[in-house]
DNA sequence: CAATATAGCTGGACGACGTACAGTACACAA
DNA sequence: TTGTGTACTGTACGTCGTCCAGCTATATTG
């Protein structure tokens, strides 16, 4: 049972294996117990030793949650209809957060993520509603809406009943079914007749 | 600059001036600045001090979230039009949310309240919906989406954009009109003739 | 291949946090 | 008046994130 280290030895740790162990951390045992510490003695290191490849904890949750949206498959960049490409995008978003069900409070509390990745989804987004004949701000609106609408939906079909009462679990498949409703409702609402321009 | 008092000395502590420092703390400096310590300088007392009128932190936060929820308008009992009631509870609560933004992310984090409040809004909407002729484990589904849509969109409401660019304040109003229309996209969905019953 | 620079680590520490324990002095009941 | 309960204080424990100062294995240079 050797895992002291003396002074000046490497332990090949790297950003990537901190990024990953800190994941399964918080997929095993949820946020409390996303500790520098318990972080360390996992990877067998001393706890300040995190700090030479990740510049804080709140930056290593931000980038745990980037990372993951790697995993969203964006539409093909040529769909014909925008509508469905957002349809898409989004039903993979809520497949993704499903996929990482610990990560969804995470998320909510965040409202979202902000590293490269939620850059890059969110500009197919824009590009997508733009050609949905929805630009300027009330596309940036619609952004949002969906975002929330779509973490929001994981966040329930992910956790326990608000209220206690009856709790009988509901099935997934349900919950997917009526995520796609209300996600169609939404984009008919964004997309639709109504839709504001630019001004 | 007195502020020190002898063990023993009483310093008109009651549990209502303890949530409502609480919630004041929590609207100027939000929740990293709730602290026991913090809360209790305010008091003027020591940290401990507040451990005889609140049981830990996490049930006064629980506490505070419960309190605010008592703002909420329900419809009068014998409406006519239940989903127009429901409409009615659901605006009433993101108003109530909008006017205490700074509470917003713990609900979120929290995915709503669980105190008396919280419950008897939830049976509210239980009657209403059953009226509608949502009734089992729809209604409950019902009820999750609902309150997840009313956080998660008071959320956005309230806060700074999650893509940075562009970054162009959207006016409240336009927000609110915004919250409506999606909320009765989702309630028409709910109680619409797709709508599934007990089984 | 030897000398030097860099950077990945360790040990130890600091300040802040939530909270438990034990004691003290006031308020009120008897 | 005496007794009892309770709202407080002081103090302390354990845990957290993070900083500072070494030490040394490795990368870089000549």
């Amino acid at each position: 049972m050797e895992k002291r280290r003396t002074p000046g030895q490497r332990a090949g740790l790297s950003r990537a294996r901190v990024l990953a162990t800190a994941h399964q951390l918080l997929a095993e045992s949820g946020l409390d117990a996303l500790t520098m510490r318990a972080l360390a003695e996992r990877l067998e290191v001393a706890p300040n030793a995190l700090y030479s490849h990740v510049a804080s904890k709140t930056t290593l949750i931000d980038d745990v949650l980037d990372d993951v949206l790697d995993e969203v498959e964006a539409p093909a960049a040529d769909i014909e209809d925008p509508t469905a490409g957002l349809h898409e995008l989004m039903a993979s978003t809520y497949q993704v957060l499903l996929a990482h069900r610990d990560l969804v409070p995470l998320y909510l509390a965040r409202q979202g993520a902000r590293g490269p990745n939620a850059q890059r989804l969110g500009e197919i987004m824009l590009d997508l509603l733009a050609r949905a004949g929805v630009s300027g701000t009330a596309a940036h609106e619609a952004l949002r809406v969906l975002i929330v609408y779509t973490i929001g939906f994981a966040a329930f079909a992910t956790r326990p009943p608000i209220h206690p009462g009856a709790g009988s679990p509901v099935p997934a498949e349900e919950l997917s079914e009526n995520f796609d409703s209300g996600l169609r409702w939404l984009l008919a609402g964004i997309a639709g007749p109504t839709a504001r321009h630019t001004d």
